[in-house]
DNA sequence: ACGGAAGCGATGATATATCAGTTTCTACAT
DNA sequence: ATGTAGAAACTGATATATCATCGCTTCCGT
């Protein structure tokens, strides 16, 4: 009988990010696009939520649910999460519960305390400032091997995806007001970081980017201070930089770019209080 | 009564690694070091194994424990972990075990699968470039920080390990017999680098070279790959860089320092074989 | 009214038991 | 000898139960 612990399958350590956040893969809905109709901007696709509920275990399952519930802004910054009604909610005992929040916890996206209770991570100051030095460091190297290795169609693809996302950006200014609109926009945001590190043609690096969290932070950041207003030919710029062919270029231009945003999370994210209070009766989950 | 959730007390997450890596801290060693006494060159602090056995959760320490004997080489690449056996050993329920193989897998150190196994991963050559390449990025951006901002006395520390640390590896050349002398000199050689993240003054960058596990993987490859020769100079040309105070010399420093084991370390590592058995009757643990 | 202490209820940690899937060894037929 | 079916043993996944600990509330003394 073979053995099934071959070369073939995937090991359990391996991207489940990326599974369910680029459902519908990066280069069809940017090529698909086109840029000249205005319309076409307003709904990039929505992800959608579920696709296969089985096949999976039941604590993978969980960890998908409840990371999904944060990032989506269903259980914000703070809420209080409770295994035992997450295990109730979810169908499930809890130590499946407890698996995926050990593993939300060494992700950074909660934090728990022995015999207290867990909640929805809230940032501190230090923690966005060095999630965005992190970020600098992981996606400059990715710009720099990018820049060496991406192909001239890869740059037709890559310059191409970013107008779309500058369109979209310009276009969400002004009507901040649709939260499905503005989560699926940094998505689209999100993938185009991702699809750079995939140029660099490293996998760990793609990886690396993504258990760091620092993109899923970055959101989680932005989504706090809602409009982020980036210059016209803000990923455009940078994507011209990374299809010149010079790395050291790449490089400062990614760097650039990802400094661009920090102080204006950073004064939003001051403005926010959240409470510190633990068992509330009313606890989301 | 005060609340035990104030920013007072350490959070699960934090670093658990700096505990037991540097138990004597990295200044004293080095500047109680007399360079010009051979002697005192041939057994740097040997850290001790145990220190606290409680005060901290079952799966901590089961976490601890397990870890330090996968990179003291007491468990080898490859061998198989068994959760029932190792809760036997360390005198615990499955549970606590389980916890820890979970954390250890997250970290890269061990591989799972589902209902078959885990044992202590074997790399591939992939890894190892991955491993090289997050590695780049994130000292490369400690040495940026750390040349920004390294202060006139930090500066004669550093420079002092660095002629340290090179005297310590011209003296492990030849009789490469001692591994727990070659184990402690790798100890300093980490201690080294985390120092250097240290000065970034960014606790993230530190936490995060920690957690990628770079640094250990390093350790792995070069335990497998033996002796290491190393250029004269090679850490106190670096730390001149860093002490330069250009930023962008330090990077490029830094990068040229790391990449010159990575051709050694590969070479070595194709020469090794790794069986591929399971459930070997005499599994380690 | 107010302050503090004790009890209630919730929490995470851990132990034990069971389950379904996989490997490995063995007995048997060829 | 050799190949193969099948059982035994082991694996990780999950369920359930218990425990010490801690936040929150309530109630009693002032």
């Amino acid at each position: 009988m073979r053995s099934k612990w071959g070369q073939e399958g995937k090991m359990r350590c391996g991207n489940i990010w990326t599974m369910w956040l680029i459902p519908q893969g990066f280069r069809a809905p940017v090529s698909e696009h086109n840029l000249n109709s205005e319309a076409g901007l307003k709904k990039p696709e929505i992800v959608s939520t579920r696709s296969k509920p089985s096949g999976e275990s039941l604590a993978g399952r969980a960890y998908q649910q409840i990371r999904d519930e944060i990032l989506r802004g269903d259980l914000s910054i703070g809420d209080v999460l409770s295994r035992r009604k997450l295990a109730d909610r979810l169908n499930m005992s809890f130590l499946p519960i407890t698996e995926a929040m050990q593993r939300l916890e060494a992700e950074g996206l909660v934090e728990s305390r022995p015999r207290i209770g867990t909640r929805v991570r809230i940032p501190t100051e230090q923690d966005i400032r060095n999630s965005y030095v992190i970020r600098e460091a992981l996606e400059s190297q990715a710009a720099r091997l990018c820049a060496e290795q991406i192909t001239a169609s890869e740059k037709k693809q890559l310059l191409r995806s970013a107008r779309h996302l500058d369109d979209l950006h310009r276009v969400s200014g002004p009507e901040a007001e649709d939260s499905r609109f503005l989560f699926s926009v940094h998505t689209y945001h999100m993938q185009f970081h991702l699809r750079i590190a995939e140029l660099a043609q490293c996998p760990g690096l793609s990886s690396a980017i993504e258990k760091a969290q620092v993109l899923v932070f970055n959101w989680l950041y932005d989504t706090a201070a809602d409009n982020n207003k980036t210059p016209p030919r803000f990923h455009s710029n940078l994507a011209d930089a990374l299809c010149s062919g010079d790395p050291l270029g790449a490089d400062a231009a990614m760097r650039t770019h990802i400094r661009n945003g920090l102080d204006q999370v950073l004064e939003r994210l001051a403005n926010s209080e959240h409470g510190n209070s633990w068992r509330l009766k009313s606890a989301r989950s």
